[in-house]
DNA sequence: AAAATAAATGAGAATAATTCTCATTTATTT
DNA sequence: AAATAAATGAGAATTATTCTCATTTATTTT
C-alpha cells in the first residue's frame, strides 16, 4: 500500500540518489512534521548538511515533500499527501509538539462551500488551504 | 475608535519609546501583513536594525503583535486583534500578496464545532486557529 | 555492457537573517 | 530634579541557508 522512497522520486520522475531515498526514509519515519535539525542528527555522516538543503529544496519543487514553519518559527517536512487527501496539524504551544489531524468530511464540505464565497469576493482562484489549531497538549496542560 | 500606537503601549503596560511607536504605527498603516523587509526600508534612518529586531519580539512576546510565516518562507507581521475578533488569510503564490479575510459567523461556529472534536479526540486545550487560503490573485491568474 | 553525458554530491566558503554585547541615551520612579 | 531602570544603536557574533566547484554517481547512448 504505502510507496518507498524509490518509488516516489520514480512517479516525480527526479534520479535517484542515496541522500534523497534517505530524506524521504527519514522524513516518512517520522509520523509527524520533522524539523531539520532533527533531520540533520538521524542524517548525520550519511547526507552531507548543503546536501540536506539542497535535496530539501528539490523534494519540494517536485512536491514530494512539504514545507512549513511552526509558530515557534521553527521550518519542518512532511511527504505530501498523495491523491485528492489532506491533513491539518495541532500545534502544542509549549513543547512544540505537531500532530497531523483530519477534519470529518463534514466540516471539509463546510470548509469548501466558504472558500468558494472567498473566491469569488476576492477574486481569487483557491488551490489549497492549512487549518492549523494552536494549543497546549495533554502534557503540558497543566 | 482605533487605538493609536502609544494607547495599545500603555494597555499592555510596557514602556512608550520612539522605536515601538514608529513599528507599531507602521504596521497599522499597512492593511495586510508587512514583511521584515519592508518594514526595515520604511524605517530606514529611524530604527537601528538590531532595535527592530529586539522591538518585534518585545511586541510579540506582549501580544501586540503576531508573526507568521508565508508560504515562501518570509516572516511577516501584523497587529494582533483585540476583543475576541479574529480573522484569517488569503496568499497569493505567485505574487506573494497576503490579504486579510473574515469567515462568515455561520462557518467559525462549525468549526467551533469540530474545534470541541479534536481537543476531545486529542486530549488537547485549543486556545487558537489559523486558516490559511491559498492560491492565485485576480492580476496572477492568467 | 561500456563509454559518454548529464546530474547530484560533499566540503567548505559566502551570504543572509537574527541575536547578542555593552556603552550611551531615554523613560520611569522616587 | 535626581536616581534608577529600561531600551537603544552600532557593530560583533552566531545561526541558518545558499553557493561554488572539483569529484562522484546516475542516466543515456552506442
Amino acid at each position: 500500500m504505502k510507496k518507498s522512497a524509490t518509488e516516489i522520486l520514480i512517479e516525480k520522475n527526479i534520479s535517484i540518489t542515496s541522500p534523497r531515498v534517505l530524506i524521504i526514509e527519514e522524513i516518512l519515519n517520522n509520523k509527524n512534521p520533522i524539523s531539520i535539525e532533527k533531520l540533520q542528527k538521524q542524517l548525520e555522516g550519511r547526507v552531507a548538511l548543503s546536501t540536506l538543503y539542497r535535496a530539501l529544496n528539490d523534494l519540494k519543487s517536485v512536491e514530494i515533500i512539504k514545507e512549513f514553519t511552526t509558530t515557534d518559527s521553527i521550518t519542518v517536512f512532511e511527504v505530501a499527501d498523495h491523491d485528492g487527501s489532506h491533513h491539518h496539524h495541532l500545534f502544542c504551544t509549549r513543547c512544540g509538539d505537531i500532530i497531523d489531524i483530519n477534519l470529518s468530511k463534514k466540516f471539509e464540505k463546510n470548509l469548501d462551500t466558504e472558500v468558494v464565497k472567498i473566491e469569488k469576493a476576492f477574486n481569487f482562484e483557491i488551490k489549497d488551504h492549512t487549518l492549523e489549531l494552536l494549543g497546549l497538549c495533554s502534557k503540558c496542560v497543566d
